[in-house]
DNA sequence: CGATCGATTATGTCTATACATTATAGGCGG
DNA sequence: CCGCCTATAATGTATAGACATAATCGATCG
């Protein structure tokens, strides 16, 4: 019931907005109006406003007032999951078998930029869900950003996990795409040549610094990413 | 040079977060002591925190302090493009060409559902890209939440562009995977049949109400989806 | 010794006011 | 009629103070 008046009067305005009451490119009362309808100072009808601004939902302009902002391109919340966490999750029993690993020299222009001054870390597994294989990950971490990583055993946690409770990343960017599966993924995850793939490569930065970059490949039919928008 | 007083200091502070200088869970100089550092009002560095605390970036608790959040970083920002607007973007010429426009009833409790207590409209066309199959779509519409899509024309708008502009969308839930092409689809979009396709489908609503429900089967090797994480 | 309860300290909200900034509208001159 | 220019109306930033709220620390009492 009583939550804070600024609150609440973003909250209405919101809810106009939404409800479509106040149309896109409508203007909406000028603050001293509206401190006049909640009797409250211009400070408190500013703040509500300020948050409808940061949230993309309105645009204010001086001397001209505040406008219900265009709906321009939308953006939307992908959720990244912890992989594990996301299985079981679902009530499936999750393991991660490591495949390969090694310590090693950057190979081309794009390995050394990750690396910066120190080599990297090459690691290679599998996701699986109740036993049946999800997911192939082929992952480089930059020793520079992640030195303890070269000690770190990854039969118990996999290597994102691990990541992300050591050395969380403050930026990252995702590709999404779909590939046809070459003999050996397809072999590793008991598919048929060719079926679909969906790949996800993910590079992530701490500040500046790369730390890791990872592509996963999951069954087509197994996986699906979901992203949302709107109040939850 | 003359950034706002409370932003610089936001800035200031969310610089020692990212760089490690303020380690998570560190607590960090209480309101008083920044009002002293700063020499500026307690609203002011109330109105940095505000917005620390916001963007997730801090965690504030009364009587003990504000304190570094622990990263537990789940989301990223998936754009939701105008395809149209995206191809044009990367320099390429962009073309929607209609393949069947159906006026009917709901068939399934799925559509049922979408149509409300109107009829649906059924859309399907493809996406084309320098006059290359981008993108094979199927939409359903419905009319009752978008009756003046019923005369539109859409050999010079495509209808996700048409719809957003005209009724545009609170609400979105997108499903991304990857499906092997079947021959239909293969033809269309000049692919070899069983090759891999990343498919979008995104259901909208407008503040409860169904909109639309699309699917979109993008070729894998030409289309990517991007989302990314962090101070833009 | 332990539980409770109050004092203290921090954030949370709000007011009233002041001045800065800026885009617009409308007037004034050419 | 057009272009400049200024008054004005709106938001933006900041101050100083008041009271509310909540959690923690420590002291007191059973």
């Amino acid at each position: 019931m009583s939550a804070p008046l600024h609150e609440r009067i973003r909250a209405g305005i919101e809810a106009e907005i939404l409800s479509g009451t106040l149309a896109p490119g409508a203007r909406l009362p000028v603050e001293h109006e509206l401190m006049r309808l909640h009797s409250c100072s211009r400070m408190t009808v500013s703040k509500a406003l300020s948050a409808l601004a940061s949230a993309g939902l309105i645009e204010r302009r001086k001397r001209a007032g505040s406008f219900v902002a265009r709906p321009k391109v939308h953006a939307m919340v992908l959720d990244v999951p912890d992989l594990g966490a996301e299985v079981i999750g679902r009530g499936q029993a999750y393991a991660y078998r490591l495949l390969g690993r090694r310590m090693r020299a950057p190979r081309d222009e794009e390995e050394k930029l990750l690396a910066g001054k120190g080599r990297l870390l090459q690691l290679d597994g599998l996701h699986l869900a109740d036993g049946m294989p999800l997911a192939l990950e082929h992952r480089l971490v930059a020793l520079a950003a992640a030195p303890e990583m070269a000690e770190a055993d990854f039969s118990a946690e996999a290597p994102g996990s691990w990541l992300l409770h050591h050395v969380p990343w403050t930026e990252a960017e995702t590709r999404i795409s779909a590939v046809n599966a070459d003999d050996a993924s397809a072999d590793l995850l008991g598919l048929d040549p060719g079926a679909a793939l969906l790949s996800v490569e993910r590079r992530t930065w701490r500040g500046g610094e790369r730390i890791t970059s990872v592509r996963q490949l999951f069954v087509g039919s197994a996986y699906d990413l979901v992203a949302r928008f709107g109040p939850s």
